[in-house]
DNA sequence: ATTGGCAGTCAGTGGTTTCGAGTGCCAGCG
DNA sequence: CGCTGGCACTCGAAACCACTGACTGCCAAT
């Protein structure tokens, strides 16, 4: 159907275009590239891309803008990303490596993806599988206010404030978080309901509602662990590059602030074989229908693994950020791997 | 100097202004207010205003604008500030009730804000002042690596990662949990340094530099309670009012995300009589130029505090903001000195 | 002190013109 | 058959212009 050439026009006109924003015509196209034909010829070529909705005219006589579906044809053609230079692989190293705690591995990862990228940045937390339950601890606020912290050997922590149906003394709290940590400790997250939802017989009949609703919290807890968040760095981007957006940005960042949108746009993504993907422009949810994603997995350890990426404009330098984003989950992962 | 009359046209042009976001002229003054004077007059007193810089002409022949100073006149008069309506305290109440700890207080918090003000929220985590340690988890991520939680009774709890400078097996990693526990829970936290620092003591000695790891990590817990951070909700106002920004909203986004700028601002505003402040265009620093902040503080029980607040165009409805950042901190600290 | 009147200023609007980049098409050529 | 140069055409962007109207500042009168 389109030539082989036409491909690499195409392709001149992607990278043109994200260079200088303006639409790009025959003419720019010999001049900056060393195609061995004439403009007329370029021209018809062209045509041909624009009958297969590759590229399109902003108005009858003005240059070319790739469609979606040209970026998509495009990305599709990159097959081989090129690997970052030394020295940026040695700044994500340098970066990554000072993390203190996973929040901070979190944190760190998103300015580095954001600074890389000049996008805004997003990743997501890691949805653990077969973690365990390390430690449970509860902590009394008021008579009928405790604060239960649940920690698993994955070394996530939760914190979750719940009120008892009737004041709780020290001692009882203290039994109960002994007989938790007993029962629990060492545990799968997914044995935490049945074995939690035994233990009220242990204690006095005028107990057994309160260790209930404690039990209850904890399997929030569990829940929690498979819940998703998204952290995000970088929104200034999104308004540098705000021309891109012929609407408004304002739905985008809506979307991003949301998070629902964008966890379900994670969760859907389909990973190519470089372990990378993009959803681009019409192929999103209708607030991100001029907004593209790059994503790529990360794992933590052998069992959990979640994703993180970048979003901008549809009009993006998918090359280099398809390859920082591919960089970045592969050092987080080694990072989250050795631990 | 300026007329009692002066100051009141001052405050129509404020009011008329931020409804309508185009400069105010004499006439439109005499109609939507009732003075009973003519154009003339009211032309008479804005030549003193502008005298004073308290509005100016954008350009000779065109309404007046309020300048900063202007804005500052006008809030400085606010006095009394109108209370939210019946409804929106209810909404207030109802939305941070369910609350489930923490985190979630202020993840809500900042939401409910930027939502009420139509602007982007800030609220700053409270540092903890005498709070005292309850409990300390270590949980071993590999024979070298291990992961401290740090749980206080204010309810907060920090995690962090630690490099040993030789293996720790489960047995001494026990011992030193049982330790540590033994010698700190219940203390406060000023106290931690000191009664962590004697503890290598009753280790063998080639135990002992691993002890001192842990036990700096441990201070490091502490710094941690004691550094701010913000969260932030409603960016995308920002986008929304961005016409109020000659520039760009760029910087004021990056400053945000910095959050070194804001922290700074928070700690140095100074609340006034009715306990809420205002940081307007100048007073600034220069990446806020055009923006204004107004700020409130809460506590968390008798010894802790922290601020929030919102932040948005000099041009903003600063008598409905100050109400509603007043009301929400009121709130806030009803909520959380309960527990 | 306040007012009505009046001349002066200037941003914004809308219409016209010009300019030029870029296209589609065609006839001719290797 | 694919490529090329040439040409007429299109249409957005910029430049220009005149006009309008919303203001102001000032002044003389009340």
């Amino acid at each position: 159907m389109v030539s082989d050439r036409a491909l690499h026009v195409l392709r001149a006109i992607v990278q043109d275009y994200v260079a200088s924003r303006e639409p790009v015509g025959s003419k720019a196209i010999v001049d900056r590239h060393q195609f061995g034909v004439s403009a007329a010829t370029i021209r018809n070529d062209m045509a041909l891309l624009e009958e297969e909705e590759l590229i399109s005219a902003p108005h009858t006589s003005s240059g070319r803008v790739p469609t979606d579906k040209g970026y998509r044809v495009f990305v599709d053609q990159l097959a081989d990303l090129r690997p970052l230079s030394a020295g940026q692989r040695q700044a994500i190293a340098a970066f990554l490596d000072q993390s203190v705690d996973l929040d901070d591995v979190f944190a760190r990862t998103v300015r580095l993806l954001s600074s890389l990228t000049n996008q805004v940045a997003l990743v997501q937390y890691p949805t653990l599988g077969n973690a365990r339950v390390r430690h449970i601890e509860l902590v009394p606020m008021s008579p009928t206010r405790l604060m239960t912290v649940f920690i698993t050997d994955g070394g996530r922590v939760d914190q979750r404030m719940i009120e008892l149906p009737v004041e709780a003394d020290e001692v009882f709290v203290g039994e109960l978080r002994a007989k938790l940590n007993a029962a629990l400790s060492g545990r799968a997250l997914a044995e935490v309901g049945t074995v939690a939802g035994t233990l009220d017989g242990q204690f006095a009949p005028d107990r057994r509602e309160a260790v209930r609703v404690v039990a209850d919290a904890l399997l929030r807890h569990v829940d929690e662990h498979r819940s998703d968040r998204l952290v995000m760095a970088g929104a200034a981007n999104l308004v540098r590059t705000e021309q891109d957006f012929a609407g408004s940005v304002y739905p985008v960042l809506e979307a991003i602030e949301e998070q629902v949108t964008l966890l379900k746009l994670f969760s859907e993504m389909q990973l190519d074989s470089q372990g990378v993907s993009a959803r681009i422009g019409r192929e999103n949810d209708v607030a991100l229908q001029e907004a593209a994603v790059v994503t790529s997995a990360y794992s933590m350890g052998s069992d959990s693994s979640a994703k993180l990426g970048v979003l901008g404009p549809t009009r993006m330098d998918y090359s280099n950020n398809m390859a920082a984003v591919r960089a970045v989950a592969r050092y987080v992962s080694r990072l989250l791997g050795e631990e």
